[in-house]
RNA sequence: CGCGGGGUGGAGCAGUUUGGUAGCUCGUCGGGCUCAUAACCCGAAGGUCGUAGGUUCAAAUCCUGCCCCCGCAACCA
């Protein structure tokens, strides 16, 4: 049996799950489940990476202890997983011991062959920013961030060697064309070692600025630095088993790690002596109103009220149906609910009603007898068996490219023709003609059809597949599935076996008509718990009324304001506050608010922050936006009040 | 000249690797059927494939210039 083993990202646990994470583990997901149906022996792996100052950093920032902290999160990212159906055989934390052993072996190993070094490594540190920066990012000498000039502060560090495969990389993967891919990804893979010297990689930090992260084998006074840590996370818990499921690996990404994936990780591994992953796959964003989903916008999509509202198999069949394999694509419930009520519950799941209420009518619920070969001598017959054959190849071929939205497209070839072929046979005519064997011979095949749909359907939707052969009479046993050779053969229901009288695995969505309200309730019941809007962040903890009174709030009278200079997502704002002179205040709402537009706005600003530079200008306080879905709404005063008006 | 992606009927997308009748879904209009979840089936309208040139017997597809969007990077006190 030949194995399979794919990984999704090992997601950071700086942040709570959302669509993104999703998608990629359904994906993966259903990757991993078309190889069992073809009889592989497919395992899959995530996890979380919790290493690092970034965490560091979020634990406090959420008052949590470190190890509570990441314990917390990782744990939603693990409760997920059975939510979405998906079945991955690992899950491995970054902070496992076993994980943390295999990391310093590997370390140990790419050591023992030279390939790290300690070195010394000069920059210009700023104190404030807590980091380095190149003589690129330097403004004439200052820092960006806080206009002081930075010391130069020389640390000494490890570092990966990786200028030194550089040429083999760049020749395996002009040797390997499917090594990465889309295309566009090899392409973009190529780009980046051709476009000079390779850096060598700062695998460590000193524990005088960072403990929270592996020791090194060979120093403990340093801990390893992101990327050794997690890429390894992708082979540390195949233990004994490595030998046997590596050969295979693949890993499924999206677009924004593949640097670390496309370069960093291969050699690593051919540091360390151990062959390359078979495949890396890239992936797109889904974008929310045309643009990237982000925190600070609002319009992040909890994965989980989605399923609520709208079914988990709907949701799992639209996010594969919907992106193409490299590409961005939009995700909205209008979106969602076009493809639910198109493609599953007029397409699908109306086939399967019709053929098994007729099935109850006509043959008292049995399953007819099989038609001979004469069956498909003739047409429609011999076009629909064509045709199903070929939908059925691409289905599995796509598929097993990961192309399912191609994939889906030319199943549903096959469910249209079923459709398609219940008019022209007309089934219901030759009941009342009495032309009973011809009628078994017409349900039979749309049943047996409607079997291999919905088997084929299962790495897909898998409750609903299930479900579905279990009303045809035909339960899922993943032992017994031969998909290979489903594509030619016919006649796997046995006649005589009891069908289901009925079958409404999809209901429609009915949108409201009048009021121009969005979104929609599904038809069957189901207590609406979530508005349709993004769900707001939970509240902050709370704060003491001493802390609020810290803050002073003022509405301030926009005088003039104008582009910044230096950035394209800032303004730069000259704000009455009632004092001796205007202040000037620099506000990143540039993509929202246009300067005239600004102009003689009331606007409600924090008056008692710290000033800063941001690109160069000073902001003497902070503009209070409200955020929305599309958008930010400005803070006002409500109504015309003087300049520097207190807010309480 | 920082890096990258994209512009195809009203909407959303395939097709571009390997030039050769421009395809799919939704929407619109007309018709059919009555087994079915007001679903299904048939037919029609609608595109000079961003733009200007070039190569070619032939260009959405290959080459060059230009215009416009969108990500990344920088930046959101």
């Amino acid at each position: 049996m030949s194995s399979f083993f794919l990984t999704t990202p090992i997601y950071y646990v700086n942040a709570r799950p959302h669509l993104g994470h999703a998608y990629t583990s359904i994906m993966a997901d259903a990757v991993v489940r078309f190889r069992r149906l073809l009889g592989q022996d497919a395992r899959m792996l995530t996890g979380t990476d919790e290493h690092g100052d970034k965490i560091v950093k979020a634990a406090e920032k959420a008052g949590m202890g470190i190890e509570a902290f990441t314990d917390s999160i990782s744990a939603d990212f693990r409760a997920l997983l059975p939510q979405l159906d998906v079945s991955n055989d690992y899950f491995v934390r970054t902070t496992d011991a076993e994980h943390t052993a295999a990391v310093r072996a590997f370390l140990q190993k790419v050591y023992n062959n030279g390939d790290i070094y300690f070195g010394e490594y000069g920059g210009h540190y700023c104190y404030g920013c807590e980091r380095f920066y190149t003589e690129k990012e330097l403004e004439n000498g200052l820092c960006p961030q806080h206009q002081s000039k930075p010391e130069y502060v020389s640390e000494k560090n490890y570092f990966f060697r990786m200028s030194k495969y550089q040429g083999w990389l760049k020749q395996h993967i002009l040797d390997n064309p499917g090594f990465i891919r889309p295309e566009r990804y090899r392409n973009e893979a190529l780009a980046l070692l051709e476009g000079g010297v390779l850096e060598d990689l700062c695998i460590s930090r000193p524990k005088s600025r960072l403990t929270w992260g592996v020791d090194l084998p060979f120093d403990d006074n340093y801990v390893c630095y992101v990327w050794f840590d997690a890429l390894i996370g992708y082979m540390s818990p195949l233990k004994g088993d490595r030998a046997k499921y590596w050969a295979g690996a693949e890993h499924l990404i999206a677009k924004d790690i593949l640097k670390p994936h496309a370069v960093f990780w291969p050699i690593m591994l051919k540091a360390a002596g151990i062959e390359p992953y078979r495949h890396l796959h890239v992936h797109g964003y889904w974008l929310v109103r045309d643009t990237k989903m982000s925190k600070s916008l609002g319009n992040v999509v909890d994965p989980l009220q989605i399923k609520a509202k709208y079914g988990l198999d709907p949701f799992r069949y639209f996010l594969l149906r919907e992106m193409h394999l490299g590409s961005d694509a939009g995700f909205s419930e209008e979106a969602l609910i076009g493809r639910l009520n198109a493609d599953l519950a007029n397409d699908l799941g109306n086939l399967a009603s019709r053929v098994l209420s007729m099935a109850a009518k006509y043959l008292n619920g049995k399953t007819p007898a099989r038609p001979g070969a004469e069956h498909f001598a003739h047409e429609p017959e011999k076009s629909l068996r064509e045709l199903a054959q070929n939908a059925l190849a691409n289905y599995q071929s796509l598929s097993l490219d990961l192309r399912f939205s191609n994939a889906l497209e030319s199943l549903w070839e096959l469910v249209r023709a079923l459709n398609k072929y219940v008019d022209s046979s007309a089934p219901w005519a030759l009941f009342k003609a009495g032309e009973t064997d011809k009628l078994g011979a017409v349900l039979y095949t749309i049943l047996e059809y409607l079997r291999k749909v919905s088997l084929h359907l299962w790495p897909i939707m898998p409750e609903t597949s299930a479900a579905l052969l279990e009303q045809l009479g035909s339960p899922f046993v993943l032992e017994s599935v031969k998909l290979q050779e489903e594509i030619q053969s016919f006649g796997a229901l046995v006649p005589g076996a009891p069908l289901a009288a009925s079958s409404n695995l999809f209901p429609r969505i009915e949108l409201e008509e009048e009021g121009g309200k969005k979104g929609g309730k599904p038809a069957q019941e189901k207590p609406a718990k979530n508005k349709t809007e993004a769900a707001p962040e939970a509240a902050a903890p709370p704060v003491e009324f001493a802390d609020f009174q810290k803050l002073d709030l003022r509405v301030g009278k926009v005088l003039a304001c104008s582009p910044h200079p230096n950035a394209d997502k800032l303004l730069c704002l000259t704000v009455d506050l009632g004092e001796a002179a205007p202040r000037s205040i620099v506000s990143g709402i540039a993509e929202h608010f246009k300067p005239e537009e600004m102009a003689g706005k009331q606007v409600v600003v924090v008056a008692n922050l710290p000033p800063r530079k941001l690109r160069g200008v000073e902001s003497q306080g902070m503009i209070l936006t409200a955020h929305k879905t599309d958008g930010l709404c400005l803070l006002t005063g409500g109504c015309e009040v003087p300049p520097g008006a207190k807010v309480s």
